[in-house]
DNA sequence: CATATTCAGGATAAAGATATCTCTTTACAT
DNA sequence: ATGTAAAGAGATATCTTTATCCTGAATATG
């Protein structure tokens, strides 16, 4: 449902929350989400371009969260790699009376606005407190790379 | 979020409900809700499989829903084309210990139950009863193809 | 300044979803 | 029985998503 794609932002940006201030790379964010690495530098332009990551070229450079984890919410990365489409016209056609959709696709919009609204009242910082294992292979009480 | 193909799946059984009883072909049911006629054989092919409507070959032939649509959920025919995946094991790896899902899988396999549940909550009866205009080019209460 | 490290961007490849076409099989009507 | 209307099924084409690779540009460090 979500896409692949998403997937990965999500843990990505799970991962920089995790480690507020440190610089992390591609090459690391990559191993420790077990995102393959050469797909995930894509998705990290993506935040980037975005605004959700901050990126810093060279040595002791990487990526770091733009903002407070705890004010951001898990629909920015799902809408920052691919933007997140609420039915707003008919899927069928009829432009001119497009504002009045049918039940079928009210029913649906409504489904998309319930999963939307969903995702944006769940922050980062929620994610990485619950129950403290953010991603499954960490260990529970560890320094963690 | 869902599939075209989902899309198409549900058009097509709201168009079987409304006929009911009246086998439709590929043809009427593709002219009637826009979905490209051999897309939908394939589609159709599915549902038949899947059991949710019984095929005729032959003049006057074509497809009937096999049960109440007041007994049918959206969920069935989304699920028929594509099944519907939740989060059961750490997407991760750590098979091992796979039960336990880590934080951020957990709120995203809450998110999709809360979906399959409202997809399951909601019957094709009410999608044409509800404010009936269930596809939307159908005019308001004329007799239709 | 030289060099190693890291992100940026473009080109390409592989896989999956979407769509089309053709031929076969079944069933009805005459 | 024969012709015609339909679904069934397989092969193929196109587009999108996912994934890889390579080269270039920026930046810290010595």
């Amino acid at each position: 449902m979500l896409s692949q794609t998403a997937e990965y932002a999500l843990r990505a940006v799970v991962h920089l929350a995790r480690h507020p201030g440190e610089p992390c790379t591609v090459d690391s964010i990559g191993k420790a989400t077990k995102v393959p690495l050469s797909y995930l530098a894509k998705i990290m332009q993506q935040l980037s371009r975005a605004g959700l990551t901050t990126s810093q070229r060279g040595l002791h450079g990487g990526f770091v969260l733009s903002k407070d984890p705890a004010t951001m919410s898990l629909f920015e990365p799902v809408d920052a790699v691919g933007p997140f489409r609420r039915i707003l016209v008919c899927p069928m056609g009829i432009p001119e009376h497009g504002q009045g959709l049918c039940s079928l696709h009210k029913e649906l919009d409504a489904t998309l606005e319930a999963l939307e609204l969903r995702l944006r009242s769940t922050t980062i910082t929620e994610i990485i407190a619950l129950g403290n294992r953010p991603l499954c292979q960490t260990p529970l009480l560890a320094g963690n790379s």
